[in-house]
RNA sequence: GGGGAUGUGGUGAAAUUGGUAGACACGCUAGAUUUAGGAUCUAGUGCUGCGAGGCGUGGGAGUUCAAGUCUCCCCAUCCCCACCA
């Protein structure tokens, strides 16, 4: 490493790391220390066998620079880290090498924190945690028997999302486009008995309460379009001829007189009730059908319509008209009521399928633009404002206003009620794998379910060899025979045996860190109210609708068991941009363009890493990795060590104790108000950018003063903190520079009493004069006139107009 | 189809309330120096032109003394959701 000069950043690190580790420097005080507080969370990360990447390195070390800028400002900082260890790659990993997941869930941990540590990440790891730990997954167990009791938690038979080659059923945020979020893989309807969490009852809360967040607006957007509130009306059909009745949610009451068929999804339990003698066959085989078909294939927009008449009708309760009812696979059970009433006049897929059937379309809004009435209803849906038409008692209302009346009148006859409908499905929470946290319950043998009384917590996993899971649904933990058996209430049960999705760990974890030891209760009231709500969080935006929405979701079951004190766990949030490969694409093994922090560290050091890290571009921005960039901040981290380091070792002898002078002092404080600012505001690209400016400054001068070093030091300190402290050390301080106080500056010295103000002719700019702020504008057109370059375009010339900004702009309209 | 974001040199990017576009860094060019290194230092580097100058923030209009920034229209890329009734 001699080649690098005398900045022997190897050493360095190691030397520092041991330093902190040793000295307990990050250890959080609790409660009580005077100090504001300010808790700082990382999404903890699922320790994979790939050991840390650089997009780990670039939130934690975000977050690292403000825990370290923080403690520096005065603020009692927490700062944990943890392990969230349950889940299927370990679990597939152990199946595939035999080796048991608690194994490769240990090594991996500590892989991580190795590497954790080698980024110089100022964590107190006497709050380690792991939802993988019996001691805390004891409390998962613990708030689940509460969620339970609270009635939020019940038993579903309906068909669920079963992923064969998972073996296990996904909620429905884990299903993208009909596969599995995790490893693409197909996903199928199933019915399985699962356990199902009431999340629904929560959505308007979810909704609302989103408005208390610092959160990025698009973040919350997405939350807002998963919850997907929509207002309309429950509307009741009878079925001709039979005292069946179906319901049907529409946002478009003011259509219904429209309404020229019904259609119901092909698992609505109405249909094999319905379907006449003629049309049994036909429909059954066409239920069959849409059974097998995948989720891909059925939730394919651009998939043709398809659908088979039932026989029955329906009678449109405004008027009386009789409308035949229809299954078909593009209404979905899962939305609304499974049922819908069609208006092919006025919505696009119920025109496509009535113009394939041959079935009436009726005009009931009259469009405003005589372009639009041009064309005929019978060649496309007219989904623009219009009046409304053939609709009796609607004639010639506009839609607001149609809508309110038909909503009035559907409850004062009877046929139906206002209803508020979520595209938020409740949150399928027990899954048929392995490594995982079990249900504290059992059935007995009459499918009654018996809690695990709470002083018997945890309901430890079973040691197993064959965990593999079954392709039947059977979860692998009924294998486990003796295990499943349990006693509870003095009743012979069988222990429940899906365990709970990986989510559930993430759920509370930033609870348990406050208190991370706590072995009566999973945290204590005080430290609760202390440390609460989570400050700052940071981590990747993939998370929107799933751990952020789960949560956020327990928190308020929480805040209403009087357990939590907030209404929300995580003030602020940020995403930290994805980084991509060299190339530009998402890295990735098989792209081949993986860069590992590891390598950069042994080459460049922690300090290059994490600082060219903030520099590359916005925090929340997506940047590509720069082979050649990281130079750039060694080379500065270089210039620093030269600026105040000899050769030997010793302080720079450029290095007095004389007064500085102005011009470096206004520069310092200029500086220091940039970083702090810039700091406040994660805008770290421009706080390092100010740094390098200081530093070119100083470079080329003959001497420097200690303040000036020593506040250049302090800015680095969190940045750059391991040669921060070194440097420190040699500029004679005992402490720690984590114990320092962040340099203030005093604006009296910022602000500028001349500037370079910039002089326009016509808007155009050709040049600038040194003008103090105060300057009249006479005084400033006399500066003008007196400059060689810039009086010529005066000359002969008499300006129409002079504005003058003091301290900005003059400009000459001419 | 709905929602959100982004677009500035060869590259990553800067730019208070509209006020000299390109800070800082990478790369590149030339030179210096040397223990020949992915070292250091100096100068230069938006495009164009010999030059004065002209042109420049995805494209087009507009407001303004002045627009990367404000308004309208369009284009491109990325992300999320999606037969949502």
């Amino acid at each position: 490493m001699e080649h690098k000069g005398n900045y022997n950043f190897t050493d360095i690190e190691a030397k520092w790391q041991t330093y902190w580790a040793e000295h307990n420097t990050f250890e959080t005080k609790d409660e009580g220390s005077g100090k504001p507080k300010y808790y700082i969370l990382d999404m903890f990360p699922y320790p994979s066998g790939n050991g840390l990447h650089v997009g780990h390195v670039e939130g934690y070390t975000a977050t690292d620079v403000m825990a370290r800028y923080k403690r520096m400002c005065g603020f009692n900082v927490l700062h944990p880290m943890g392990w969230d260890a349950f889940g299927l790659p370990a679990e597939q990993y152990a199946i595939k090498t035999g080796q048991h997941p608690e194994l490769t869930t240990e090594q991996n941990i500590a892989t991580f924190k190795e590497q954790l540590q080698k980024i110089g990440y100022s964590s107190d790891w006497s709050k380690e945690i792991s939802t993988t730990d019996p001691d805390y997954y004891k409390w998962t167990q613990w708030i689940f028997l509460q969620i339970y009791k609270k009635g939020l938690a019940y038993e579903s038979f309906a068909p669920v999302n079963w992923c064969p080659e998972l073996g296990t059923v996904l909620a429905n945020e884990e299903v993208i486009d009909g596969r599995s979020e995790v490893g693409g893989f197909p996903v199928e309807k199933k019915p399985l008995r699962q356990w199902v969490l009431k999340i629904t009852e929560y959505a308007d809360r979810l909704l609302d309460d989103l408005e208390l967040l610092d959160w990025p607006e698009s973040t919350k957007e997405m939350q807002r379009n998963w919850i997907g509130r929509s207002t309309g009306a429950e509307i009741t059909f009878k079925v001709d001829g039979t005292d069946h009745t179906f319901d049907v949610f529409s946002t478009r009451a003011d259509t219904l007189f429209g309404a020229t068929f019904c259609v119901l999804a092909p698992e609505h339990p109405l249909v094999s009730e319905i379907v006449t003698l003629d049309e049994k066959d036909r429909v059954e085989d066409y239920c069959e059908a849409a059974k097998d078909k995948s989720e891909v294939t059925r939730t394919d927009v651009k998939r043709e319509k398809t659908g088979v008449a039932t026989g029955a009708f329906a009678i449109n309760p405004v008027n009386g008209e009789r409308l035949p009812i229809f299954v078909a696979d593009y209404v979905l059970m899962g939305y609304g009521s499974g049922a819908i009433m069609a208006v092919p006049g006025h919505d696009e897929r119920d025109h496509i399928f009535a113009k394939k059937y041959n079935l009436p379309i009726k005009r009931v809004l009259s469009p405003k633009s005589s372009h639009e009435s041009l064309i005929s209803i019978e060649e496309e849906a007219f989904l623009g404002e219009g009046i409304l038409v053939h609709s009796d008692f609607l004639n010639g209302l506009e839609k607001a206003e149609a809508l309110a009346r038909m909503h009035h009148e559907i409850e004062k006859r009877g046929f139906g009620k206002r209803k508020v409908n979520y595209r938020l499905r409740d949150w399928i929470f027990s899954r048929q794998r392995y490594w995982g946290e079990p249900f504290p319950l059992a059935h007995d043998k009459d499918g009654k379910v018996h809690l695990v009384d709470e002083k018997d917590l945890p309901v430890t996993l079973p040691e197993m060899s064959d965990f593999k899971p079954s392709k039947t649904g059977e979860p692998p933990l009924s294998k486990a025979k003796e295990w499943c058996e349990v006693i509870l209430n003095g009743v012979q049960c069988q222990r429940e045996s899906n365990i709970m999705p990986q989510w559930a760990g993430s759920c509370w974890y930033y609870l348990r860190y406050i208190d991370s030891q706590n072995s009566k209760e999973a945290w204590g009231k005080e430290k609760e109210r202390y440390w609460l709500p989570v400050d700052l969080y940071v981590g990747g935006v993939e998370h929107a609708n799933l751990h952020l929405l789960y949560a956020r979701f327990w928190h308020k079951i929480l805040y209403d068991l009087g357990l939590v004190s907030t209404k929300e766990p995580f003030k602020k949030l940020i995403h930290p941009g994805m980084i991509l490969g060299p190339n530009g694409e998402k890295m990735s093994k098989s792209r081949g363009n993986v860069i590992n922090p590891n390598d950069v560290i042994r080459e460049w050091g922690a300090d290059s890493l994490r600082l060219f890290e903030m520099f590359l571009g916005p925090i929340d921005q997506p940047k590509a990795w720069q082979t050649q960039g990281i130079s750039g901040t060694h080379r500065f981290l270089k210039r620093v060590w030269r600026l105040l380091v000899e050769e030997d070792g010793t302080l720079s002898s450029k290095i007095s104790h004389k007064e500085e002078d102005l011009e470096t002092k206004k520069l310092l404080h200029k500086t220091i108000k940039k970083v702090t600012e810039d700091t406040e505001n994660f805008s770290f690209n421009t706080a390092i950018a100010a740094m390098m400016e200081l530093l070119n400054f100083c470079y080329k001068k003959e001497s420097l003063s200690f303040t000036t070093a020593k506040s250049f030091v302090l800015l680095l300190a969190p940045y750059a903190p391991h040669i921060a402290e070194e440097l420190w050390l040699k500029l004679g301080n005992k402490k720690s520079v984590s114990d320092v106080s962040w340099p203030s500056y005093e604006e009296g010295l910022i602000k500028e009493k001349t500037v370079k103000l910039a002089v326009m002719f016509s808007g155009k700019a050709r040049g600038t004069v040194d003008a103090s702020v105060e300057a009249s504008q006479e005084e400033v057109i006399s500066l003008v006139s007196f400059d060689e370059k810039l009086s010529k375009y005066l000359e002969g010339e008499k300006p129409k107009k002079i504005i003058y900004v003091p301290g900005k702009v003059i400009n000459f309209v001419i």
